[in-house]
DNA sequence: GCATTAACCACAG
DNA sequence: CTGTGGTTAATGC
């Protein structure tokens, strides 16, 4: 039975087979230092744009998307599920949020408070090692954003977003359940009537095809080829 | 100018 | 919320 709210340390966690401290050094300090798991909703908001950073978060369960809020419509940065960082942009800088955060299904979160990420980050090279591999991944990929959102025509937004979504790390998530015609919209830069033309019209040129929400790959090579050349 | 592209709008399911 | 069709504005040839 779960509980609303849990609070463990590292040693008696029992998600802590996945979690990123299998993968660093041991550090006692750390490792018994108390955190807070927190559950949220589908649909509830996780972390919103503005507010005071207080502390870095680790997915533990579920699929959240990471979005900058516009007046009429958002850009969604990327999705990210168990075993990813949650606001681990905001570690050093003016110590505010410049994202927000919403669960796309119910999630569970580990929260550690940030100073101690920061102790840990000077004393654990192995954990920095880790960080600084999860900022280049990031800094790829908002790479790809930037050329997305500014150089291509709406067929390779979309491929791009489809491949994006197509990585093995989503395989086992069911990923297109949990996201609206509007979400891969904003994924995409592009309005939600665009998404639904062009997943049609991939539908009837055989590239993919459409099982409700659901989107399968049928012709991965050409969906790359749209990808690269628009 | 004409053609293409893509957003906006309205409406139906 | 989706999907479709028409309209419109911008851009390119």
């Amino acid at each position: 039975m779960d509980q609303y709210l849990t609070k463990t340390n590292c040693i008696n966690c029992k998600r802590s087979s996945t979690c990123f401290t299998q993968r660093i050094d041991y550090c006692k300090d750390f490792f018994f230092l108390e955190k807070a798991h927190i559950n949220f909703k589908k649909g509830e908001t996780i972390i919103k744009e503005g507010t005071f950073v207080s502390s870095i978060y680790f997915v533990l369960e579920g699929l959240v998307k990471v979005y900058l809020e516009g007046p009429n419509k958002n850009v969604i940065i990327k999705i990210i599920k168990s075993n990813d960082f949650l606001g681990l942009t905001s570690l050093f800088g003016d110590n505010t949020y410049y994202f927000s955060a919403t669960a796309l299904s119910d999630t569970t979160i580990c929260s550690i408070d940030l100073d101690v990420i920061k102790r840990l980050l000077s004393e654990n090279c192995k954990f920095t090692q880790e960080i600084v591999k999860w900022y280049c991944g990031n800094y790829n990929l908002m790479f790809t954003k930037c050329f997305n959102l500014g150089q291509k025509q709406l067929n390779g937004k979309l491929a791009s977003i489809l491949l994006y979504l197509n990585e093995d790390k989503f395989k086992s998530e069911n990923i297109y359940s949990h996201l609206t015609r509007k979400d891969l919209a904003e994924l995409s830069g592009m309005a939600p009537e665009s998404v639904a033309r062009i997943l049609s019209k991939f539908n009837d040129d055989k590239i993919i095809k459409l099982k409700g929400k659901k989107v399968e790959i049928l012709n991965m090579e050409l969906l790359k080829s749209i990808d690269k050349n628009g």
